[in-house]
DNA sequence: GTATAATATGAATTGTCATTCATATGAACG
DNA sequence: CGTTCATATGAATGACAATTCATATTATAC
């Protein structure tokens, strides 16, 4: 193996804290997955109950409400309570402008 | 289950195909990795080779290089050789916008 | 308070994916 | 051409996470 003590030195100064880019990854984690992406999706036209989205997504209750409870519990979307209903909606946040930063990237290419 | 078939109906209207749904949330999933999300940081500062990087992160380089592979399928890192060495940089494109965005996101809440 | 509708949740299952291990390729050098 | 160094890659393993299934909660209406 040949050297990199100085290459290694140098980056170790201006390293970041790894519990920033774990949050990082995590995040992003998130975003990675079909399932939730078309969640986001859906909800980028405005709120929806639980129900609807199951039934426009064509998929379990259960699976749904699991993956708007990742995304609830990353802060991607908040829910409101009506009866018997609950309505899930985007948050402000960044969410927004994320898919739309990834969505450049995947469509500016012919991939 | 209660009626959503105006909803349904307007969402289908505006449907965007899965197929760049998938892309998108591809991307994000390569992004949502720690050991990726650390290659790329290391590469924020410059091109490194596979053996450096592996010396750096204190992994495997056969590790290191399955992932700059998932990186370098997904454009977002390429490489040039240099005898027995390979250097890998970021590609230009939005990798550093989206791993901004995200950052923001990550540091704006005290989650 | 019983029934029903909408949603949530725990446990089990299944699938996916990162890492490891062993080995292959590619390049330089004697 | 044989050896060594840097990197790549296929297959196996292990960990984690998405979905399903069964059931619980919460709210409304009778």
């Amino acid at each position: 193996m040949h050297d990199h003590s100085a290459l290694i030195k140098a980056l170790e100064a201006h390293a970041t804290d790894e519990a920033s880019l774990k949050k990082l990854s995590d995040l992003f984690k998130v975003f990675g997955d079909m399932t939730r992406i078309r969640i986001l999706y859906a909800l980028s036209s405005g709120e929806m109950c639980v129900c609807a989205l199951s039934e426009y997504l064509k998929m379990d209750q259960s699976a749904i409400s699991h993956q708007l409870k990742v995304l609830k519990d990353n802060r991607l979307v908040n829910n409101r309570r009506e009866g018997k209903t609950v309505y899930y909606a985007l948050s402000d946040s960044h969410v927004h402008s994320i898919i739309t930063q990834g969505y450049e990237h995947v469509t500016e290419q012919d991939k």
